[in-house]
Parts: C-alpha cells; structure tokens; sequence
DNA sequence: ATGAGCATGTAACATGTTACATGATTAA
DNA sequence: TTAATCATGTAACATGTTACATGCTCAT
C-alpha cells in the first residue's frame, strides 16, 4: 500500500478535507504522485478506520459542510515504518513519450499539437511551484531555509517539481520543433 | 488501455520475444513506461488474440525455443488511433519523494541513504541511455541525425530518458547533501 | 434557471501486483 | 551442485478507473 502514505505525507502540511485533498493531488499530479479523486475519498476512510488519521466536522457558512482529517500518532508511526522500508522504484507512464517512441510510423500532426499542449501545462505548474517555494521559504533565501527551517520536506520535494516540470517543457518543446522542421521539408519535397 | 501502446511501440524496434519485451522494460523503468514482467506476457498474448501482434516460434540451440512476435497492420492502425486521442496526463508515483515530504518527522538516516542509492541508480540509467544514444544515431551528429535519421521516435524519447535520469540524479544528491547536513548540525547542538 | 464550484460518496469494471509453478542450459 | 540466465505462464488478490448519484450555494 503506498497511496496511503502518500495521503498522510499530504495531510501534514494541514488538516483537510477529502475535497481539498483532491485538490492538493491536482486532479492529475502533484509533484509526486498522481491519484484521482475518488481513490482519495476512499483511502481517506481507509485510514480513519485504521485509525490513521481523525476527522473532525467542520460547519461552514455559505457552504456545504465538510469532514477535515489531520494525521494521528499512529499516523506518523505508520509513516515512520514506510520511510525505513526500501523504497518503491519510481512508476512512470507517460502517454505522450509512447507516441513520440512510434511516431515514424504516424502523423506527425498531432503528436507535435499534443507536445505543444503539455508544454504549456508543464510551463504552468512550473510557474505555480515556483510561487510555493517562495511561499514556503518566507522571507529567507533558499540556502538559509534549507539549513535552518524547520518544514523543509515540502520545500525539498517541490524542488524536485520543479526540475521535473521544467525538463518536461524543455523536452516537449525541443522533440515538438525537430518534428515540426522535418514535416516541414518532408511537405516541400 | 495503454499498457498495450507501450508494447505496440517498443515492438516497433524490432520483433522480440516476451522475455526481451520485459529486458526492454527492465524489470523496471524503462524510460518511459513501467511494466512488470507478468504483465507483459499477459499483453502480448492478448495481443496476439486481436490480432495485433503476430507470434512465430524460433528454435535455439542451448537455450529454449521462444516466441517472438512483430505488430501486424492491424496494430499499427492501433498505434494510429492511439497517437490521434487526446493523451492522458503523465503518471508518475514516487515513493522516495513521499518520504522526503514528510522527512521533518521521520528519521532522515535512512531516507538519506536511499536517496544516494537512487542516485546511483538513475546515473547508471543515464549511462545506459547515452551509450543508446550514440548506437542509434550511427556515425552522425545529434543534429543532423535528427534531421535527416529515418527513424528518430526512440532518439526522442530516449532523449527525455536522459533529462529525466540526470534530474533525478541531481536532485537526490542535492537533497541528500541538505538533510546530511542539517542531522550533523543538530547531531552537535 | 443555469452552470460552476463545493462536498461526498457507491458500484461495476479494468488493471496491475504478488506469489507460485515449471523446466532447460551454462558458468562457477 | 548451486546459482544465474533464458523462457513462459496461472491464479489469487489488491488497486485503480469510470460512470453514476446526490445536494447545497453563489454568481450570471
């Protein structure tokens, strides 16, 4: 099971709430794991009846209500567990990389549309880590957070964000410009 | 379905076995698709029965026959349909940073040695890549092979093998290098 | 009143993982 | 003879995905 630790990792930085949550993993990805929002709801109930994590009713005005979890101490042990067992190799499946692998044999068209788009994408969610590493880090420079912060883990995966984020707009829009100029001479001769 | 792309399209690099496929897949990562072995030879036999792939037996001497199988046009046409549909979005689930996001209340021992062995891990993959690098473009530089090369699709992505590997390498150093050096500072406070 | 965002789920189905199972050859 | 590599699967189980379902409030 590792979802699960996934979701406690997340509920440190705050209590939240099953909708937040989905949020916080984006719908898509968050820096490092990519759940949908129904796995989210279900492994939240998972936990509180594992006693993992503790939900509390939160009234709201001009809203619907809403359940917010924080992580208990057996919460943080079952993390502690995780972190000192070998680590999962990382699991990558990247749709756009399958075209680009075969894209000899296809239309180009798309594929350069598809890399064009995520590029894009890539380019936002750079642009929305880099506001959160400014956020975390306060008023210190990196170098100072780094060494005498005291909530570094976030920071320290976002950058990891970052560097992903960044390689995949660079690439997206290298691999998407050599299809573009060979189409191009292909279509002349 | 999506597994079944990724197998569609490494085949395309030439008919193979099931046991090549899960070299080709590395009992791991390869650079853009994971897939577990036995998922694999349960694909390729699905394959097979569409008619997506097509199976012929190859006698050995010293080692036992096996089946290697080569995309019909059917599964080219597959591919075809594949490339023109919107991409589903990157999937990535990475252990290690799930424990780096939460390593202000873990003990950072561990998760420091891991993230060294990981290192050691994506710079042996970017060696790999590189050397393949090299094998596919022949005698010619990057740049020219890229424009006149007749088949670039596994340049490409290898391409973003590379960019991945070395950020994955460099971020778990530096990230090992900053907890390393915070444990000594409060080993001593 | 229509749609978007907040808020939470269930149920059916597809996929992926783990453990088990077999058997040959070659090098140490 | 022991382990490693080649070669291929089945079966049980765990996980993840998709479609559906509900109902509130706020802005247009």
């Amino acid at each position: 099971m590792a979802l699960r630790h996934a979701v406690l990792a997340a509920l440190l930085d705050g209590e939240c709430s099953g909708y937040q949550l989905t949020k916080i993993f984006d719908v898509g990805v968050s820096n490092f794991w990519y759940a949908a929002p129904q796995q989210l709801y279900a492994e939240l109930a998972k936990l509180e009846a594992d006693g993992l994590v503790a939900g509390r009713e939160v009234a709201q005005q001009g809203r619907p209500n809403k359940r917010v979890f924080t992580v208990t101490e057996a919460g943080v042990g079952e993390l502690a567990a995780f972190a000192a067992a070998p680590p999962k190799p990382l699991l990558i499946r990247d749709d756009l990389a399958v075209r680009v692998h075969a894209v000899d044999l296809l239309d180009p068209g798309p594929v350069i549309a598809q890399l064009h788009e995520r590029a894009e994408e890539a380019a936002a969610k750079l642009a929305l880590f880099e506001k959160m590493l400014i956020r975390l880090r306060g008023d210190l420079d990196e170098e100072s957070f780094l060494r005498e912060g005291d909530r570094i883990g976030p920071y320290l995966s976002c950058l990891g964000g970052c560097r992903l984020e960044r390689e995949i707009r660079d690439w997206c829009l290298h691999t998407a410009r050599t299809l573009s100029e060979r189409a191009a001479r292909t279509g002349r001769e």
